[in-house]
DNA sequence: ATTTTGTCTTTGATTAATCAAATACTCGTT
DNA sequence: AACGAGTATTTGATTAATCAAAGACAAAAT
């Protein structure tokens, strides 16, 4: 079985590889995972010893199937976790990531099954980010519009907050653009960098870049 | 902060040490941690210059107010845990404990006082074991009486389960002689080595150690 | 007072994960 | 073609946890 250690890299290499079968970086992965660069390629060279990925020296790593598959199941993992301790234990959203970081790696798929059975088997967590299927279909990495990119006055639904840090989501939560929620983006202007929204809560104004981290879907 | 190890360690002195500050024999806690002896006075002696017990070399290991504490909150989120996850997961009592030994390491002490709300901070857990309270009172380790001491004919209830694997824990449930569940002892053959107990239910037979690894309460 | 036995401790290795610092590539620029 | 900048890999150590096998000790038996 793949120590928790394993599990954490193959899961950052998942989500950093933005495509199909791109290669990420040892450099990405060592910024991602805060180690120096050295520690990169040696657990690379033996994750890769165990099938998990393929490496390229001096190019890149790509998860094998097997690693995929791995990868997968922790996020699947992290994300019921999260959404269990926000909707069951009732604990705030801004906390949950960093419990479930630990927890992916201690709790039982036994204890997950009823885990997902009394949430309904959701399918997306605190976020917005999608729960992977036990099938382990594609994990689709947001293609749709954004609050920086969306039509202008269009009715439109908070889908997903791409930035998770403590302080973006308290802004989230303050101006109430969580996932589920109705907004119309009133303007949008590229000289100001601003984004004026309208929700039933009243107005919120943001910047271009912190826009484009709230993924959006119109009706 | 403590490596799980560290915490396992120091949870099986614990409850090896009988008594008050009785010293905990090296091979008994290679015996309980099932590692070998060598490996027991190698993580003893780092231990004890962390400050988390005393080593007599030869004669044994005792804990330091520091490490009951440690080793105490460690049994108090594990049985807060397997609680938990027969309450509210509706888990088999049968297999908590395997599922608390890995998560008793990677729950927080946020989410352990969410849980704890949420079944009402209660005093035992599934087998009976008392929960220690967060000011770490002492462990009452089973002063009273057992099915194999108690007084015969006399009313009781099922305090509580010493023997927690989970062929004899599957006998527990099949006979009903659960915690909380009112019992007497209708014989208690020395010769045949036999105690037949009369529950609600119907009847239930067992051998005398089996019968000492019940705790019970007069009423 | 020896010897034996059973328990502890030491010693020397091993595996996983990590770092710092030295070294080696690869590209894009002179 | 040579150089320099930016990455990546190697190398040599370190810490935690563990084992096997050798050695030390203390209590019990002779
Ligand atoms: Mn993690
Ligand atoms: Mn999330
Ligand atoms: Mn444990
Ligand atoms: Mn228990």
């Amino acid at each position: 079985m793949p120590t928790s250690t394993v599990e954490n890299y193959l899961k950052a290499i998942l989500v950093h590889s933005s495509d199909k079968d791109a290669v990420v970086a040892t450099g990405t992965l060592a910024e991602a995972l805060g180690v120096t660069p050295g520690t990169i390629t040696t657990m690379v060279k033996s994750m890769a010893a165990r099938g998990l990925l393929e490496h390229q020296p001096r190019e890149g790593v790509r998860l094998t199937a097997e690693g995929r598959a791995v990868a997968l199941a922790v996020v699947r993992k992290h994300r019921l976790i999260e959404t269990f301790l926000v909707q069951v234990l009732k604990m705030d959203w801004k906390e949950v990531h960093e419990e479930a970081e630990a927890l992916e790696h201690a709790l039982s798929d036994r204890v997950l099954l009823r885990i997902d059975a009394i949430l309904g088997h959701p399918t997306s967590d605190p976020h917005g980010d999608p729960i992977p299927s036990p099938k382990a279909p594609a994990l689709d990495r947001g293609k749709g519009a954004t609050l920086a990119t969306c039509e202008v006055q269009r009715p439109l639904r908070v889908e997903r907050i791409l930035d998770q840090s403590p302080p973006f989501l308290e802004f989230i939560q303050r101006t109430g653009l969580k996932p589920g929620a109705r907004v119309r983006v009133r303007e949008r202007d590229h000289t100001s960098g601003i984004v004026r929204c309208e929700l039933k809560e009243g107005e919120a104004t943001l910047g271009l870049p912190e826009a484009a981290k709230i993924d959006v879907r119109p009706l």
